[in-house]
DNA sequence: ATGATTGATCAATAAATCTTGATGAGTTAT
DNA sequence: ATAACTCATCAAGATTTATTGATCAATCAT
């Protein structure tokens, strides 16, 4: 998880929710789905900051959208959520390691 | 997790796992503590980027240090990787709500 | 004591990220 | 068709982060 080519996606996720701005409308979309405009009212902020914000999460694959209409709804990815899992378990594991003391 | 006070802790602990170098780091650390010149050789990179990264991975709580002699040995912190744990747990509370659609 | 080694910190520069306001595309209402 | 509304995207500027090389303190070897 922390290696190769995969450490790019970890960096990526990480750095989605490495912003307050990011906690925040991942803790309203908990809530259940919504749009652009109900984010604004909700985090009392502009539009084009919102669409910012919500990009980066969507990148990093953590929302996706549906579109009805004039509306973007956003939601919370499930299985990117899962892959925080999987971080933290990669770091939890210790290698038996062949050398059991460093020799600086 | 999410909100309150814990959103910017939350942001830096994420933030510190936003790097690929210190993804890197923390890979080499699973094996065990390991001085700031091991891990200048092993990554093959400068001494004060190291100390830089380390900082950050340090203010966020991920590592810890321990001084011996001209040495400093630094070493994952169990707890701060329990955090993403709680992160994760956090994402993943659906909160049962009062507006089961929204209505933009 | 002198010199070499480890590693933090600082200053300067470079690079990435965030914010703001403007513009435009698509949608709905009149 | 016109106007209002939702939202993405862009450009410009501001703010943060990261990199590099230099310096300094502490430790160890001779």
């Amino acid at each position: 998880m922390l290696s190769g080519k995969n450490r790019a996606k970890t960096a990526e996720l990480c750095h989605a929710l490495a912003d307050e701005t990011r906690l925040d409308i991942l803790d309203r979309l908990k809530e259940g789905e919504r749009c652009v405009y109900e984010l604004t009212e909700a985090l009392q902020t502009g539009q084009s900051r919102l669409s910012f914000h919500l990009k980066v999460l969507k990148d990093a694959g953590l929302i996706h959208d549906r579109s009805e209409g004039r509306w973007i709804y956003y939601a919370i990815n499930a299985d990117a959520v899962e892959e925080l899992g999987d971080l933290k378990a990669s770091l939890k594991t210790v290698r038996r390691t062949v050398r059991p003391s460093p020799h600086c």
